[in-house]
DNA sequence: TAATTGATTGAATGCGCATTCAATGGAATT
DNA sequence: AATTCCATTGAATGCGCATTCAATCAATTA
């Protein structure tokens, strides 16, 4: 029964570990006990209990809890910058293009998944009493609003849309994504993935006919 | 100086009240707390002293601290139903203004304060992982999520606008006011009410250019 | 006036959790 | 092999807070 215990090669798993790789660990289990338990309901204790380490560590690879939540919300931020700037940097791309992958980036499974929303929400939640997450998002979002008013600027001018308001566009845009972000958190069934992004490209077909098609 | 402190007629304080009052006293001492301190940093002791009130009376008027707070969301989701309710109701206006008056809703002062939005998205942070508080709002949402529906299927058979979807774009009104709520708790500088209700409204004369105009 | 009822008070209780820290493990260096 | 140094452990500490409850207060009824 107990055969080959003696020489676990297969399983090898030093005691120790580089820092970057524990606090890595320990952000991907506070991610998942936000989502479980929301932010009040996370403690040290689950955490640690989640990554399988234990309970001093999270003082030991971060100064506090609080660090803890706020290293968290950071890595998520750059996680979904890094995801549309991506395609934002690519100069074989045009506006239009750009435009249609950064809706594509704001509902990618990676960064749209049910999981992470609830701990979006979870961090917009306490936002407005913790200066630190505010922090995080809002370089992040006016960066990306910008950027999507300067393509419909770009659109607007190419297209001769005398009528069109880049920064009204870009400023409803933003709604629009956190808007079906957060219905698809508490309505699953009704708002999905592709209803958000389809609704969003139809809404820039009506601004932009000619360069966007619904 | 300390004249007239024998016969305080003007104040008088009735040392007792009925519960309603004490109730109503509470879940505004709450919605204060909440949006002063979120949530998680909302204790019995504050909202007591917030409301000018010993501690215990929360326990007695109402049956825990969380029943305090499903209150609170109860009362804050019935204000806003309200408000939209009411220009519903009323048959002296067509589907074009009822459309209008719901937009103009959500936008209100007394709905849309930055203190009750902060209040809002706490407990959205929170619905996740509490049954109790998306039940609040998920019958609210999905009733004016669908008188929104039939009022742009109206509009949409009395436009001849054959292209438009009245589901989707309701979907996208929805999508519109939360996103827009959360982007004016975040970035109140940039989003104020006028901008919001004016790109609502732009959204809408694009949609359906005949009965609305930008 | 006395008795009854319901509201109010705040000190006391006990639990849950962030944080600390002395002890231990083990990899790297000498 | 001995030493050094950093990662790891988890029991112990102490604080903050929800909840309880016996005592007090005042309005209402008898």
């Amino acid at each position: 029964m107990a055969a080959g215990q003696d020489k676990p090669q297969t399983e090898k798993k030093p005691r120790t570990a580089p820092p970057e790789v524990r606090r890595a660990q320990l952000i991907d289990a506070t991610i998942t006990c936000i989502s479980k338990h929301g932010i009040s309901g996370t403690t040290l204790t689950g955490v640690t209990k989640e990554a399988g380490l234990s309970l001093g560590l999270v003082n030991f690879h971060f100064k506090s809890k609080d660090a803890l939540l706020t290293e968290t919300l950071n890595t998520l931020a750059a996680e979904h910058r890094e995801l549309w700037m991506r395609a934002v940097k690519r100069d074989d791309l045009d506006a239009t293009a750009k435009l249609s992958a950064i809706v594509d980036a704001q509902f990618h499974p990676r960064v749209c998944s049910r999981k992470k929303l609830s701990v979006w929400f979870a961090f917009y939640g306490e936002a407005e009493h913790r200066q630190a997450y505010r922090a995080s998002s809002s370089h992040i979002d006016t960066e990306r609003q910008e950027i999507c008013a300067d393509l419909c600027r770009w659109i607007i001018e190419d297209g001769d849309y005398a009528g069109q308001d880049a920064e009204g566009i870009s400023v409803t845009l933003e709604s629009l994504f956190d808007g079906f972000w957060l219905n698809m958190l508490m309505y699953p069934a009704k708002f999905t993935r592709d209803v958000a992004a389809r609704q969003i490209m139809a809404y820039l077909a009506t601004v932009f006919p000619k360069h966007f098609c619904a």
